[in-house]
DNA sequence: TTCGATTTGTTCGTATGTATT
DNA sequence: TAATACATACGAACAAATCGA
């Protein structure tokens, strides 16, 4: 038998049907928790084998999209539920999106405190091509500070395009259950499946010194992070400044 | 028809394949630039059929472990191939272990100095457990600084296992073609496939300041990697100070 | 508790496409 | 051109987990 392959150029069916699920979980059509129609009623729509729909469905749960459950079906992951874990659970997944963590070797979830929240800031100039927005537009405005094991160790702000997270308010904020990503995924349908990070070691800010507790000009990582949700899709820039005297970042390439 | 499976508690039967695989790999029984057998040929040495063997390989793959090339076969990848790319190539397999860069977006690869080199060193005792070796150990100690675009960036100790790395001295070292990796890969046969990385922002060591031109204590990036061949063998302990006035660590986790 | 329906996981086998030598 | 090797796609059978009747 011929497959449509045989038509030169064209990208082969598994990948057709990968992007076409990519699109449909950016576009919202499947929210966390129930389960995706099952890889024999998507072969059947796409008019292929399942095991090609397979392949595809491989893609997306190795880029984090999706998540299979034998017996169940097929989700979008509840980021809240990866990041609930027990601190030793075995797999690293509770700790995909967070990195600093003590150097003694103990490990706990950070707790999390707000300090300032504004709903409509424009945007800086600076932060504006980071997140493919017009400069100036309405951005909300968040900081936080995360405490591990009481100690004050990182200060957070996040800037987050107003246009995506219409409605959300200082209590919606500081309310929500779970961390922030599972916020913009449960109110926004917005899944942060990547980051990208660049670090950099600064002498501490004032506002960072004093909500550390560190000496004026002391060292301290500087983290500035873009998550994208998926199709590429920024959603928020987050600049972080930490205490690296008892804490680390710490960051495995596999 | 019943498979193996049936008896309880068994792996799948293409993990113990990709275990049996990555052993081999481990024991250097395929050579960088050799193809490995076909998949035809493995599926008949291991009593299976080639799509079980495929998942095995594929496991490998995406462990960064084998590569494969179309028409010609699976390879172990050779380090120095992967790092010599472009520095505008669309893929960043070039900068899997290299994460500084320039702020400004521009893209060089860095060029290596060796400015100190000893043979045979007692291993310092708090670096001997992120090696899994004894205290005092033998060690080969290396000092390099990176240049990127002809400015000091990086400043870099390096401590390897001296019973891993037979035979090597200065000339060895600093006579190499491509980069260290490439170096423990080719004449050693220790593919390096994962690294370990804890970042903390320190005041520069004296050391670290003279060599990157910087103002005592100034905030340095200090990166201390573990780098793990096939298998979790760790072959390198690497301490790091990065100047990050102008250039930044960069990290996507996907 | 047992059973059956549903869904993903594993394994086999086959045919054909495409790149390399 | 022919042989070889990986890539894509199909289809089928059975295993294992889940859930509700």
């Amino acid at each position: 038998m011929t497959y449509m392959n045989a038509v030169n150029a064209e990208p082969p069916l598994w990948r057709m049907i990968r992007d076409s699920l990519e699109a449909a979980l950016a576009a919202g059509e499947y929210p966390a928790g129930r389960p995706l129609p099952s890889e024999a009623r998507l072969a059947a729509r796409f008019g292929c084998a399942i095991g090609t729909v397979r392949r595809a469905v491989d893609e997306l749960v190795a880029a984090r999209a999706l998540v299979r459950r034998q017996g169940k079906g097929t989700f979008v992951p509840d980021i809240d539920e990866m990041t609930r874990r027990a601190p030793d659970a075995p797999d690293r997944t509770a700790y995909y999106f967070f990195h600093i963590r003590p150097r003694d070797g103990t490990r706990a979830l950070p707790a999390t405190e707000l300090l300032a929240f504004r709903a409509s800031v424009p945007c800086p100039a600076w932060i504006a091509p980071h997140l493919g927005i017009a400069p100036r537009a309405p951005m909300i405005f968040a900081r936080n500070l995360q405490r591990i094991g009481g100690r004050a160790v990182v200060l957070d702000d996040l800037w987050l395009p107003a246009a995506l997270f219409p409605g959300l308010d200082r209590a919606g904020f500081a309310g929500r259950e779970g961390t922030v990503y599972g916020l913009y995924q449960k109110r926004f349908g917005l899944s942060v499946i990547r980051t990208d990070e660049r670090l950099r070691a600064v002498s501490a800010p004032p506002a960072a010194a004093a909500a550390l507790g560190l000496p004026a000009g002391a060292p301290v990582l500087r983290i500035q992070r873009v998550a994208l949700a998926i199709g590429e899709r920024p959603v928020e820039m987050r600049i972080s400044h930490a205490d690296t005297r008892e804490h680390e970042y710490f960051n495995t390439l596999a």
